[in-house]
DNA sequence: AGTACTATCGAGAATGATTCTCGATAGGTG
DNA sequence: CACCTATCGAGAATCATTCTCGATAGTACT
């Protein structure tokens, strides 16, 4: 669980701003996603948790990472059969690249997707405004 | 609800190759499915169906639903609070370009992917094999 | 068409994830 | 330290989805 102080001081300062505060509950929270490379469920995250904040409630869990998905400090993913993974994903507009054995998610810049906006914008008249990729694969250590 | 013969050829004779039965509840809702062009949740489905067939189950819808998701025959994509939504979506490998205003849904070929599929073999040494690509803006009509 | 064999259906119960409620707790300010 | 409130924890409530089971209706074969 790699802790960066520069990246903690980065989505720290997002809180001042909004006005929430930077409680104790959020702050383990951030700094176990901030920490590792894989989208987790409220429960796997809560689990992960139990051990060295056993008094931590799933609720808070929950509220939390939806506060965090609101600040686009993480990401949201549907896993399986209705259950959303949270990943740790500040900074620049980025895709993710998901390990289908391992689960590892390496960041992946976005290109080419100018070719796709002048297809939209001339072929069919839409204005993009968002966009949402995904890449899934086999990454080098699984190989 | 423009219904294409053509068209449904091509997804009853897809049962028949999979042992399940063509039952006339499935019909309809392939029917329904294949004559709209925006995501529908399995509750608004039942909803629009409920008078032509009053005694149609929602049970029902969901499982047809899971099963024409199995099929390739309709996309799914989580909406809003963990509700998921079903796309017709037959045919080639392809896109879907969102309304955000009126729900409007354009097939889009898929281009300009080997770019990143290039700078993820060379970059990431990640061998891709899925991805997943959705475009929300306003449509045409819309502007 | 009639019969047998099952897959499928409908209705409601059960499940599981997420959200809500509310009294207790603890940031933050002065 | 005292006050004001946002937040917390625990459990109830809600909501989407799946499961159970007796009834129904495709399908294959007379
Ligand atoms: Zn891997
Ligand atoms: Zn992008
Ligand atoms: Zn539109
Ligand atoms: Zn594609």
């Amino acid at each position: 669980m790699n802790h960066r102080p520069a990246e903690e001081a980065s989505w720290s300062r997002r809180f001042a701003g909004t006005g929430h505060r930077l409680t104790a509950q959020r702050r383990v929270i951030m700094r176990h996603l901030a920490g590792i490379r894989r989208y987790l469920t409220a429960r796997e995250l809560h689990a992960r948790l139990a051990r060295s904040h056993p008094r931590m409630g799933l609720a808070t869990v929950y509220r939390t990472l939806e506060m965090l998905r609101e600040l686009d400090l993480v990401a949201s993913t549907p896993r399986g059969a209705g259950e959303a993974a949270y990943l740790y994903c500040a900074g620049d507009h980025h895709h993710h690249a998901v390990c289908t054995r391992c689960g590892r998610v390496d960041d992946v810049p976005c290109r080419s997707l100018p070719g796709f906006e002048r297809m939209l914008s001339s072929s069919y008249q839409f204005r993009l405004t968002e966009h949402q990729l995904e890449f899934y694969g086999v990454c080098a250590r699984c190989s």
